[in-house]
DNA sequence: CCACATTTGTTCGTATGTATA
DNA sequence: TTATACATACGAACAAATGTG
């Protein structure tokens, strides 16, 4: 009785050190996008370990979108620059085994998207108005499939002027999984016409809103315009859940 | 001209399409959270693939979550439920990579925690106050170092509460970031005792909007206990971004 | 344009430690 | 405890792809 109190000794594979080791360089900067790997055949002697466990991990990080490998590249992997690919292939898987409802993600839009112009209230430029105003234009111009790209490009310029990255990218991914679910949905909308109208009209409003510095304006305009999009795809209760986000 | 308009091949990796069948197979439902896969030797036979490859598969569906496999199980590789780890993973890895600072993070929490006593503010049953009021009980208790732990627990409790998984699995990566980097500092603060009291004081006013179902109160409230315990860490500049979100 | 050397993608065989029956 | 099947890990080999001279 009362000895060393040792601890329990997780097993750790060796793939995982060298994920490890290589993660840990890329996010603390040592190697930088652009830059590349050694070769397979000399990690597997940096890291004394076989050729199969060098490639175990090479995918992993691949899959963690830290790395890229081509066949025949004399060069190695390329570290590459961060992109949300993960972040969305996450946010989309979770939502495909349904722990995510299509009205989650309806309100975290909401949340994602009135923070975005509550913050671009304050640090918008006249650049930063002209893109979005260019995008409305885009949006009134456009037939089906052009209105979607200019929304984005809306909500984009919308995000990069609020001056968050965390923020940018989260409305980026949301919207993404959003509209792949519900695409088709919104396809065979009877009264798109009137719709598209109305959306172009808020975002006219926010716009407005945001020349003027009225923050919290634009964030209920924006709250209400998405609810309006929204609302008629989701079923009553969902429906409530997202109303509690309106006030 | 005119004629077949071909698309470009691109060339798919075996350990690809096992990793996409199997993903398929999970997220339809085919495979449900429990089950477990064919051993590696049965998966190499029904793909037609080599050990290797299958391996290769293995290890990204690991990554991204779905499966486990242990050394020695008979059984083969199990199906996981869904777990937010991937996720938290790839929202670390942004923090990191694209360089965040402090002040974009904080931002982001309170964004988020705002969003989330919202939404409690509709949800909330006697048992989630019960459980804010033992945690902020446990914060009065606590020497330095329960307080943190106590202080996840209320947030987490809120969190919860507010019924949303995205807002949820956000709130809690988000904070886990912003005390990694900034738990140091905190530890030095001079009057310590002070901003815990006063943090204590701002958690009982949230829990006393939300038993009165006053969500945009108890959002307030949020948002300026976050920018009062943090701003002191932050530069002018960004304690200046912080307070658009006070309006 | 054509080899050439190098690298990745993939396969196969083998040895070892481990978990279950 | 023994036996069996499994995952882990190693190493050699060949094909396909890529960059270079």
């Amino acid at each position: 009785m009362g000895g060393p109190r040792f601890e329990p000794v997780r097993t750790v594979r060796a793939y995982e050190r060298v994920v490890e080791q290589i993660e840990e360089a890329v996010e603390s900067g040592a190697l930088t996008p652009g830059e590349r790997l050694p070769s397979e055949r000399e990690l597997m002697v940096q890291f004394s370990v076989s050729r199969s466990t060098v490639r175990e991990a090479l995918r992993v990080l691949q899959a963690r979108g830290l790395v890229r490998s081509r066949p025949g590249d004399p060069n190695g992997a390329e570290v590459l620059p961060f992109s949300p690919v993960a972040l969305k292939k996450s946010m989309t898987t979770l939502a495909r085994v349904s722990e995510l409802s299509l009205g989650e993600l309806v309100q975290f839009r909401m949340v994602m998207d009135a923070a975005a112009v509550l913050l671009a209230a304050h640090r918008r430029t006249e650049e930063h108005l002209a893109e979005m105003a260019a995008a409305v234009e885009a949006m009134k111009a456009a037939d089906g499939a052009g209105f979607g790209a200019a929304d984005v490009a809306f909500h984009d310029a919308v995000a990069r002027a609020g001056g968050n990255k965390l923020v940018e990218v989260c409305t980026d991914v949301v919207r993404a999984v959003v509209v792949g679910l519900i695409e088709d949905k919104l396809a065979q909308t009877p009264d798109q016409e009137a719709l598209m109208r109305r959306s172009v009209a808020h975002h006219e409003d926010v716009i407005a809103a945001l020349r003027a510095g009225d923050g919290p304006l634009a964030a209920r305009l924006t709250r209400q315009s998405m609810y309006d999009y929204y609302a008629g795809h989701l079923p009553a209760e969902e429906r409530a859940a997202l109303r509690a986000l309106l006030e």
